[in-house]
DNA sequence: AGAAGTTGCGCG
DNA sequence: AAAGCGCGCAACTTCT
């Protein structure tokens, strides 16, 4: 493989082996190879270290978890999983690419035991099915020339990375401190087993107050039924609705709620699934959500309760820098819209009191109700009636969401940014009436047409500011990793082996909001470069249009607020 | 018995 | 039964 190698196509071959493809510029190949499977981690390295070429991929879920665990990382990498989502979807390019259900995501595979031993494209010459597909997705990049989506791709494939990443260095997580919140908050486990004291306690209360010393708390028929035997008249058992109600066994009940919610969701069970080594490892799905926003799975990871913040704990001799964007999608859809109004009202730490200010509104929290409704969509309620008033400050921002809700309403697509759109409406549920149909039924499906446009309205006018987010998300995230690996290594290595356990790593990612794990020594470089990152995010996005995106960040010990 | 749907609540 | 977006998960009920 000559040293001018800047881009190589790895794929899988029969028998754990791999053929890699290096590519000339213009995309065509050069030459191939093929590597055993026990040789490949150290040739990746061998390369990385040569040329650090940017790695064309079928998909970093399937293959990078195993280099990881050889301890080998990649530096930049095409994803071409992720890449197929976006270039087929979006509506800024004449041609989008042709979509292929040979490009959607496997199911995650069962653990094999071969290095690269995962299930082999089925074709006789796998590297040449990756190649072409990567070629139809240079050509669909070509066409833009705005080059937006070569930014989104090259943002989303490092988020591919980063995912697997993350989940290969873990959470750092005190299991004993996790414990005490959990014996502090539910009480003493009972040595035979049983629910917890202060539930016990809650559960009791409750059943006395519903005249039932049986109940069964955790089936809402029952517990709806006996609710109303004592006049409590509710339609839900939801905590919303029953903190309206005053009655002696709403406070007892809506403590038991609270405390088997946290049992169930994050009690010792969960500790001793989820936490091992220290470490709290989930999967992360980037691009899960169509608005580009990351999924999860297993172990509830994007729903943390803050309740066991203090649980996160880095090592000793270790600090956590955790950052985070105050009203990240406001802020994105005042520079969208340039609505210098808008942006104005976005300067410094708080959006809503800038709106305040603005005078359209009298309170912090009418400011945040009207900004959130305009997001999401409000008609009723205090958020809809508030909405109307942004409308003559902010005239330009509010158009913008006003317009893709109105694209959606008619069926049509919006895009974000940097050119995801959103997917077609499904022509499901139209229905397929006979001429037959009575007026009341053709009036039932009109009205549950308008229903639908409504809905998907509400849909488009929120995909566009929660895509554009993610969009920036996703640059702060990438920029922040590039700025991490550039850290020397760590005088003392993290309790955790692996890749990551002598350098500064991100360790969590939440929408808006990232932690990252680092040696003490490097704490104050770390936090320049998340810093540093969200400008450049900002800038890659909005230019030199001003707009605020301030971080909170702190450098501390544990993830208490 | 297991699949599929519902409810309720955690997060942004 | 959230007024108003996007998720995942546990436990229950209902369907097959």
């Amino acid at each position: 493989m000559p040293t001018s190698a800047s881009r190589i196509l790895l794929a899988s071959a029969t028998g754990g082996d791999v053929v890699a493809v290096e590519i000339a510029p213009d995309g065509s190949e050069l030459s191939r190879q093929t590597i055993a499977g026990a040789q490949v981690p150290d040739w990746v390295r061998q390369q990385e270290a040569e040329h650090s070429p940017r790695w064309i991929i079928r998909s970093a879920s399937e293959i990078y978890r195993r280099l990881l665990a050889a301890d080998v990382t990649l530096t930049r990498a095409h994803d071409l999983l992720l890449c197929h989502a976006i270039l087929r979807d979006t509506d800024v390019i004449a041609r989008p690419l042709a979509p292929s259900t040979a490009w959607l995501p496997r199911p995650p595979e069962v653990e094999e035991p071969g290095l690269f031993d995962f299930s082999p494209d089925a074709s006789d010459d796998p590297a040449a099915v990756l190649l072409e597909q990567y070629q139809q997705q240079c050509r669909a990049l070509d066409s833009d020339t705005t080059a937006r989506l070569r930014l989104l791709c090259a943002a989303e494939s490092a988020g591919g990375l980063i995912a697997e990443e993350m989940r290969a260095a873990g959470l750092p997580w005190d299991a004993d401190e996790h414990d005490r919140i959990l014996v502090e908050t539910l009480g003493v486990r009972p040595a035979g087993g049983g629910m917890p004291a202060k539930m016990a306690e809650f559960a009791a209360a409750v059943r006395f107050h519903l005249g039932d010393a049986q109940l069964h708390l955790e089936s809402h028929t029952k517990l709806l039924r006996a609710l109303h035997r004592v006049g409590v008249n509710v339609s839900s058992t939801s905590q919303w609705e029953l903190s309206e109600i005053s009655h002696p066994v709403i406070a007892p009940l809506l403590g038991y709620k609270k405390l088997a919610r946290l049992s169930s969701a994050n009690g010792w069970a969960w500790l001793a699934e989820w936490i091992h080594d220290g470490r709290f490892r989930p999967i992360y799905i980037p691009g899960g959500v169509v608005t580009g926003r990351w999924a999860s799975a297993g172990g509830g990871a994007l729903q943390l309760p803050r309740l066991l913040r203090p649980a996160v704990r880095a090592d000793a001799r270790w600090r956590l820098i955790i950052a985070d964007v105050a009203q990240l999608e406001p802020r994105m859809l005042a520079a969208m819209a340039a609505d210098a109004a808008m942006a104005r009202a976005a300067q410094g730490r708080d959006l809503y009191e800038g709106v305040v200010a603005s005078g359209a509104v009298a309170t912090r929290e009418e400011a945040k109700y009207a900004v959130l409704g305009a997001m999401y969509g409000a008609t009723t309620g205090d958020s809809g009636r508030l909405v109307p008033r942004l409308r003559t400050v902010y005239p330009r921002a509010m158009r913008l969401v006003d317009d893709a809700a109105r694209t959606g309403e008619n069926g049509g697509v919006v895009s974000t940014r940097l050119g995801r759109s959103s997917p077609r409406p499904d022509d499901e549920g139209a229905p397929a009436r006979s001429e037959s149909a009575d007026d009341a039924s053709r009036e039932q499906d009109a009205r549950r047409a308008r229903q639908r446009a409504r809905d998907r309205g509400r849909f488009t006018r929120n995909f566009v500011v929660q895509g554009t987010a993610a969009e920036w998300s996703l640059i702060w995230l990438a920029e922040i990793r590039h700025r991490l690996r550039l850290l020397p290594s760590a005088r003392h290595p993290a309790a955790a082996s692996g890749p990551f356990s002598r350098a500064a790593h991100l360790a969590f990612f939440l929408h808006d909001e990232v932690i990252v794990h680092v040696p003490e020594e490097h704490a104050d470089a770390a936090a320049a470069a998340i810093r540093e990152a969200a400008a450049v995010a900002t800038r890659r996005l909005f230019g030199d249009f001003p707009i605020d995106v301030p971080l909170d960040l702190q450098i501390t010990q544990t993830a208490e607020k």
